[in-house]
DNA sequence: TGGCGTCCCTAACTTTTGTTGGAACCACGC
DNA sequence: GCGTGGTTCCAACAAAAGTTAGGGACGCCA
């Protein structure tokens, strides 16, 4: 993948959620950025670690998820290309969570230092990532009202919907499915459901002719009814900069 | 209340959580703050509403939380003293849930204009900021897995775990029962239970010998089985400024 | 090509949680 | 002192979700 192709996506999400200048953007197109390959399942940064650079998703599924004493692991946000999830790393210094692959992804690492370095040059940019991470806190507030308070098959719906805007907005949107590369399992603990329940759901969901998951991939069957279940208003994803 | 107890509770919190110094905690306790009174239940900041000023909690309990379309609220944190609920609405210019008092509380009123003209004098005060935010959101994290993973008297103990660890730190814990003014309607929206199943739960907790809810104070009856129920790890809170 | 390991899918049964409806209690204002 | 409204508390029943235990499809690779 070329360097270029490989900032064009960050660049790019930071330029639909805020307002950001040419020459901010010559200064990230020049930072190093070290890229790695992992395979799907990798635990790319874990909880308790102390990192000492950011993670940036360049081609992908990651998923950051916590587990308990019992055994049982909740996702608690999907990411998409472009994205940086563990920017919080940079002032909150001991992973609090687990950052793995969901499918074989291409990462690329930027090391703290110069992070900090970029926000002393330019402290709009600095802004521009604290509105990222406020805009993480956003879905992570969502998130917490979509498990604890919406019915099962709801639940799927509203992260399916989710998704889908994100990956329009990074245009990955092609045709009417998009792609959803969970295994029940990890939808059950995205849900807060169990995998059994999990595929009851799906099963509903397809068998009610709403919205059909196969191999990773979602097809809607009708749009409206689709929408009406997830109960969903995209006004925490806060994507007008005017706004 | 006089004027520098109100800001103490603010320095004090950044204090806490990150290093501070003396020029800086000079600077704060020079921002002008507007201080007003709220009853109960009030509503200080409404989902949509676009502030031009955040919101310090100096005196009571504040909360958040989001409404559904069916009706269903979910309380998303609970905030004490010396906290900033609000902060988010600096770079979030539209509000994507509410915040409420939940006993009567004197608030502290910051100007978004005032914010920021400290983080350009004072881009290390702004990282403070930014660091706070960041903690909060760890804390939607453990919120979301707590309703999504553990059982609902897990739930209540890890709540309850998580105030008295933060009202420990405000120097706000007497002997060994401590405040938690929520109605069990309340609780029932934090944990992601109906009152009837928080009634329920906190009577069986209570039956049990683990810990005891009354007019909204909790008194802990057996510490021991109290903490393993409750599964607490307060990692979460990132307190130590050194880590 | 056969075996192995995932994942998907299902059924039967248990447990947890939600719903409904109502009684007791308590603080507060009149 | 007496309502009144909110909270707490409770029981009976319904619905949702968890548990356990499998069978079957599919891809991978030895």
């Amino acid at each position: 993948m070329p360097s270029d192709a490989i900032r064009a996506a960050l660049v790019r999400r930071l330029h639909t959620s805020s307002g950001i200048s040419e020459e901010d953007v010559k200064d990230i197109d020049a930072l190093p950025i070290a890229v790695r390959q992992y395979p799907a399942e990798a635990i790319v940064v874990r909880d308790g670690e102390r990192p000492s650079e950011c993670c940036l998703v360049v081609d992908g599924f990651c998923a950051r998820s916590k587990t308990i004493a019992s055994g049982r692991r909740q996702i608690l946000s999907i990411h998409i290309p472009g994205e940086i999830p563990d920017l919080m790393s940079l002032f909150l210094h001991v992973m609090d969570h687990d950052l793995t692959t969901l499918t074989p992804s291409t990462l690329g690492f930027i090391r703290h230092e110069t992070l900090q370095k970029l926000h002393r040059r330019r402290p709009n940019v600095a802004e521009l990532f604290w509105r990222d991470t406020l805009i993480d806190s956003a879905m992570f507030r969502e998130w917490i009202v979509n498990v604890g308070q919406r019915p099962a098959p709801a639940r799927l719906a509203h992260v399916m919907i989710e998704l889908r805007e994100r990956l329009r907005i990074i245009g990955r949107l092609d045709g009417a499915s998009f792609e959803m590369p969970l295994t029940q399992e990890q939808i059950g603990e995205a849900l807060g459901i169990t995998a059994v329940h999990a595929n009851r759901v799906i099963r509903q969901l397809r068998e009610d002719g709403i919205v059909e998951l196969h191999r990773g991939r979602v097809t809607v069957l009708d749009e409206r009814r689709f929408l009406e279940l997830a109960d969903f208003d995209g006004r925490y994803l806060h994507q007008s900069p005017v706004l």
